[in-house]
DNA sequence: ATTTATTGTGAGTAATATTCACATAAAACG
DNA sequence: CGTTTTATGTGAATATTACTCACAATAAAT
């Protein structure tokens, strides 16, 4: 348990100034200039880092330095680092530490179709914290990307390093447009054009399994995007699998009906934090927040609810 | 131009090893047998960067420690630090410097509507060439957000120590979901309602001053940003000012229509990029692909181009 | 050819990082 | 309740390293 060795290969980091400097101004003599180092403190600097990690980091001619490939790549990573580190330095000093910005990873799909519009509403109510989204799907990791939180549907093993707090029970469905459940139901889902996201190959199988369906498709597309799916459905296309909250702004405005309702998947979508959500002011009131809008997102769109168009009932 | 002095607070960089260690672990010992060290020099470099910041990072409680405010901000930039340094040392020492990761910057909207759906096509083209796809919008600074190129609406002064490569001018006009262009063109567009965000606020003015028109709003309607008013006019609530970028599929799909066509706003779209882009081959791959992309925005759905839908001619 | 601007380097020195040994403190244990 | 165990803090000695200085080397600028 606690021999987690994160065997990491980190170049001397004392250094990294020196060569940031130099590599800014293309000059080691500027860059002792801005240290108040001499020039040869600056070359002893950047020939430690070459010796460390085998590699040439500037190509020197005669009056002139400039980076080579590696160097390039290592004054990236360098320049994020020592701006990162000033940031939190400044905010150490000004807010004792309490950054007023939250920074989240959020799976693409549901940050554009679902948090994305309602963020501009947890802005008018928080003024004072900004959140800065990140879109990442898959296995996230906080410490390494400098996130605080990361919201994603729980579809494979999260580490448990991590706490997770559970936002809401997944529910998906058949959707379409509004003129063409009728068709659905004069005969039944077979007689439908399905529609399918190479991101989530199983989504209408999974459906089946839910909901005791038995039906085949009439035609089938695939799509790179369960976004794109989506959109296609919206556009009178055929009939996607919408999970709940990418298409619960759909449903609303009556762009989509789910005329079959909707099934557990079986999924949660979870909040993944390195500590208990209450522990940081800023996650819980993001948290109590998120709560509150996804009030309707937990079941209360099942088959009896009225925000699924017409033919909830199968 | 050379004393350009990046003042920065950086806390003792060889201390962050140990710093870091100590928050995973919670324990000095236990980050002193990581790193082989012994718990007094763990011990000395955390009392290092306190003495330097001016304020404790640990709060210690006789058999157990655990990070203050300030010490979970700084864990978190160090940790990113950390991790972004490590990736760049086995980037070169795996790729020579040349990471496989091309990381853009996009504002949101762009990328929302334009830029993501597209994205897929590019991978498979380039399946070696890992898109990082990063939302933010306004100034960027793409060392400090460790971001390879950048693609920004140019309504703002561009940092100069960046290059700008100029991809389409926009273009822009209202536009209406296909029933209503009937009802302008009997009247005019004073008899619309029209949509506004406040992320853009003078998108009408510009849109007017450019096309000479003179209409007025018969109402209005305000959002948030951008992207809700352009899906509040797919929605049939109003008339938008659509830049093309962010309704050139919606166009093409028949979700709108722009029966005034469209007039140039003066502003350019530019990737931004820290050497021209053919300096990288990550970037002039990427350059391309965006240009080919982009064939048809760049004034190709003026008047008179059939993407437009019926009501082009005004 | 000379000057100028730039980086590399050996040797000495200044600075600092690390250890060792001991001090301290409180929980755990019998 | 005393003893042991597990932690961290710290003074002094030591090992390491970072930095400077002075000089070397190089090629462009004059």
């Amino acid at each position: 348990m606690s021999n987690i060795h994160i065997k990491r290969h980190l170049p001397p980091l004392a250094a990294l100034p020196a060569f940031e400097a130099a590599a800014r101004h293309q000059s080691f003599s500027r860059a002792a200039e801005e240290l108040h180092l001499t020039h040869g403190a600056i070359s002893r600097a950047v020939a430690q880092i070459e010796d460390r990690l085998g590699v040439e980091l500037f190509v020197r001619r005669n009056r002139r330095v400039w980076l080579t490939a590696a160097g390039e790549r290592l004054l990236k990573a360098t320049s994020a680092a020592l701006n990162g580190l000033d940031g939190a330095v400044e905010d150490i000093h000004r807010h004792d530490g309490a950054s007023p910005i939250l920074t989240v990873s959020c799976e693409p799909s549901l940050a554009m179709r679902w948090l994305m519009p309602r963020l501009g509403g947890f802005r008018e109510a928080n003024p004072d914290l900004n959140i800065d989204l990140r879109l990442a799907g898959g296995p996230v990791d906080l410490l390494a990307d400098g996130c605080d939180v990361a919201i994603r549907r729980a579809d494979y093993g999260i580490s448990e390093q991590y706490i997770t707090t559970r936002l809401w029970a997944e529910h998906a469905g058949p959707v379409c447009d509004p003129d063409c459940w009728e068709t659905i139901l004069a005969g039944n889902l077979s007689n439908a054009r399905w529609l399918h996201a190479r991101t989530r190959p199983d989504a209408w199988d999974v459906w089946k399994r839910a909901s005791g369906s038995e039906a085949t498709a009439a035609s089938e597309q695939y799509f790179d995007h369960f976004f794109f799916a989506l959109q296609a459905a919206v556009n009178r296309l055929g009939t996607a699998i919408g999970p709940l909250p990418l298409v619960h702004d759909d449903l609303k405005a009556g762009r989509l009906i789910a005329p079959l309702g909707m099934a557990p998947t079986g999924y949660d979508y979870v909040l993944i934090t390195l500590d208990p959500p209450v522990r940081d002011p800023r996650i819980s009131l993001f948290f109590e927040w998120l709560m509150a809008e996804a009030g309707d997102m937990d079941g209360g769109a099942l088959p009896g609810n009225d925000m699924m168009g017409p033919g909830k009932k199968i």
